[in-house]
DNA sequence: TTAAGGTTATCTCTACAGGGGTACTTCCCT
DNA sequence: AGGGAAGTACCCCTGTAGAGATAACCTTAA
């Protein structure tokens, strides 16, 4: 299956990577680069057009961001596998990844020669992860039984919107003028994320909000 | 200055960046690459062998970090220009490495031609930015001059432990508990670093405590 | 069509937070 | 010896926070 020569697209922001990525794919002869793209629009529209074998995504990428790249590849419904190759080694971002139906995830600190091999993987059909990736997903699976991951705490949108505020240390009557609700809503909202996060006061809100929430904002980088 | 072949090393630990940087390097006919390395530890040691004209340094390292690394080849009293070329746009990032005497700030999402151009400038001898390093700069410095720098406010002794206890979520109650004081005496200091910090309750205290408080740790990514 | 959950709103009541002030001690600096 | 800053402690007073309970309205799932 990994025989045959496999074309490859990727999508990556940063053109001094992609550069090093070219030269290694160029390297290998099981592998075809079958173009490259810059952003996630064109790297979505290069994958209808050009169906590669495998395509290779950035997640911290300008405009379209790698992981709504990877839905919307998920979503077209190609035959490719994709492989996440990326410099974030966080938690959310793999679990993330795999979860939208990610065939890979290799960090860019790799070495070379293991990106290849990672690759070949890939295109047989296996997941490929990094040694690095595999254990951090172990770990994920590990907190996962214990520690309410933040992921699984479920706050309604409104909890959340008000969490934020109080994040960002707005009093309750602020809230309410902001949301054009009355104070007493607002407090209620409040009661009901402090049980349900098991806090007693908004400014432990704030702190577990701070520390907590911030999977929402960017993948770090700007 | 420029007009002769400069010698560069090229310290990164991301192989397929590294990749990269040293084709953009060969394609250049005023570049010679000097070596590179993987870390900031031998990218220290060959800087001190090789004596090397040009530095292009990561920021985001593992082990020794790019900053650090900076401060150390700024130490080492070399005659080379530290050119930092990193994903990190952050503000703080910026000054840092300026401040600590980087002679280059470029982005890796810049385009290859561009990124040459820079070290041609640096170079030279003149400080080589990005554009849009230019513009963060600029941001950076209308800022210092208006909102207080968190360096430049003097909270007591006592006011930074309440501070810091207030950061994790502790009532006054408890924090009088832990500090052995009155209650009454802990609210009072609350009064004063509030007063000082030009905030209005302890919820704000906390979200800038925690935002302003951290720079004792490292510079994103894992 | 119920049931369940989310959003909104009301009410009461207690505890906590934070502003104002005064005052005493200790330590340091000139 | 005096001045000033810091830490401690007390007073009064108002505003805010959060628990409890109740209930309306709406959407969505069973």
């Amino acid at each position: 299956m990994a025989d045959e020569v496999q074309s490859i697209l990727v999508i990556d922001d940063h053109p001094l990577m992609r550069k090093g990525i070219l030269q290694l794919i160029a390297m290998a002869p099981d592998l075809r680069l079958a173009g490259e793209a810059g952003d996630g629009v064109s790297g979505l529209k290069m994958a209808c057009q050009l169906l590669p074998d495998l395509i290779l995504l950035d997640l911290n990428m300008h405009g379209l961001s790698g992981m709504d790249t990877l839905k919307a590849l998920k979503a077209a419904d190609l035959d490719a596998r994709v492989i996440i190759l990326t410099i974030s080694d966080s938690e959310e971002d793999v679990v993330e990844a795999l979860r939208l139906g990610a065939d890979g995830y290799l960090l860019k600190d790799m070495e070379p020669e293991d990106v290849l091999h990672a690759l070949q993987v890939a295109a047989s059909g296996q997941i490929a992860l990094s040694e690095r990736v595999a254990s951090i997903l172990a770990a994920a699976l590990r907190h996962e039984n214990q520690a309410k991951s933040p992921v699984s705490i479920k706050l309604t949108e409104r909890e959340q919107a008000i969490l934020s505020l109080i994040a960002t240390g707005y009093s309750n009557k602020l809230i309410a003028r902001k949301l054009k609700i009355t104070e007493g809503t607002v407090k209620v909202h409040v009661k009901h994320l402090l049980r349900k996060l098991d806090l007693s006061s908004r400014v432990e809100a704030a702190v577990w909000a701070i520390k907590n929430q911030d999977f929402s904002k960017g993948h770090f980088e700007g």
